[in-house]
DNA sequence: GAGTGGTCTAGACCACACG
DNA sequence: GTGTGGTCTAGACCACTCA
């Protein structure tokens, strides 16, 4: 059995990024010298090209080159009181966000039934974008209920963290309730803020926040880069950790 | 901005299968008839094709032609009492499953941490396939320590299911421990033995099974079908629901 | 053997980055 | 403008399925 051409280039590439003879961060040689060196067609160096930057091992930048992109994996835990700095900080990177946008919508059914409202009102959508070490690793997509956190889009912005934008409307404490997680294609918008190829996998999220009587007070779908992040559920032993920002 | 013609044609195509023009399981006319429909070139349509055989909206066959694919959602619960057939059987899906292999291995230093053993200790590695409906959802590589579970090989294959055969050892229940999860491409055999597009993302699930004293009995890495399947996470309410198979 | 999808080369043109 | 990657057509040949 003879394999492909285009598998036995992706597989002599891997090789080379693998024993350092193509640095982290390094750039690769352009197709044309690729096609030369592999005697092969533009086409087949550009697959297994293709196929090396969905794994995540190569980041193609149109107009500018190819280089080795070797992203660290990040464990994120998940559990009832779930933070995202707190989570970063644990493992010792760095936790970031970044406001993207915020408006005020008619509630979609989906989100009108996580948090209990009528279908049609009015709450806000806040999209943000999470960094670890600086690096993108998420894009949240939340939604609250206007009359019960007014103003949000400004105290968001201001806040460091969701935690401690809910302190400031009373909210000490909260938990994770209905996580359901499915993984799926990057759309082409999400591959771009996300830094990552338009053909990666996300892994997507959702999840409602409770207050401690059981009252939901948030929904989110947040879509994270899916071979940057792996999840960990401790269904055990969850240690209760107290509120923290 | 004008779209690229293959990704014209692509939704083209998934505004035909969701139109029900091409109904679920139909053939596809052939690429060099759509070629001439799209006014394409081979490459174009074949990338159309591909993008939509990753999403599970086609099937391709080769040799034999490309099918409309439209798999069901299954949403799988994850909790500390997870079971795999009562999983299922709550959403009223039939579950199956196949022996592929069993063998004794010496315990790689992952399954020798996760169940508590030397490393080199004696391990059954056990290589099953599971099904919803008669469609092939899982693949689940499991590790049991060959001392605790002698001839685990036979009785897992005579048992119905994990939690009976843990029961023919003297376990009436145990519970889910340190379940992390990520995603990545699936590979050839993983695809195939899937039946899913090889650039298909999976989800990856790891877990030990721990004893109500906390023991770890058994360690598993199952390989999902990424988009046949979502996951939930119940941390808040988890029901305690006793054992069952 | 006929028909299907899978891979490959060759060559052209387009879009983006950067000096 | 020059060089990079992105897309496209054209045409050839290979591998698999099935009558």
């Amino acid at each position: 059995m003879q394999r492909d051409h285009w598998q036995t280039i992706r597989d002599r590439l891997a090789d080379d990024i693998a024993a350092g003879i193509f640095a982290a961060g390094a750039q690769l040689p352009t197709e044309p010298e690729l096609c030369a060196r592999f005697s092969a067609g533009r086409h087949s160096v550009r697959r297994a090209i293709g196929a090396l930057a969905i794994e995540g091992k190569l980041r193609v930048e149109q107009g500018r080159g190819t280089f080795v992109d070797t992203p660290p994996l990040i464990t994120y835990r998940i559990g009832r009181r779930t933070r995202f700095r707190q989570n970063l900080q644990e493992q010792g990177i760095k936790p970031g966000g970044e406001h993207i946008s915020h408006e005020i919508i008619a509630a979609p059914p989906r989100v009108a039934a996580a948090l209990g409202l009528d279908q049609g009102a009015r709450v806000h959508r806040t999209l943000r974008r999470g960094l670890a070490d600086g690096l993108p690793i998420s894009l949240a997509l939340s939604f609250h209920c206007t009359q019960r956190f007014p103003d949000l889009g400004d105290i968001r912005a201001q806040a460091e963290s969701l935690t401690e934008a809910y302190r400031r409307y009373g909210i000490d404490d909260y938990l994770r309730k209905d996580t359901t997680l499915f993984s799926r294609r990057a759309d082409p918008g999400e591959a771009k803020l996300l830094g990552q190829h338009r053909d990666h996998p996300v892994l997507v999220v959702t999840k409602t926040d409770v207050g401690l009587d059981g009252q939901p007070i948030g929904y989110s779908e947040t879509v994270w880069a899916g071979d940057r992040v792996q999840f960990r559920f401790d269904a055990l032993d969850d240690p209760d950790r107290g509120p923290a920002g």
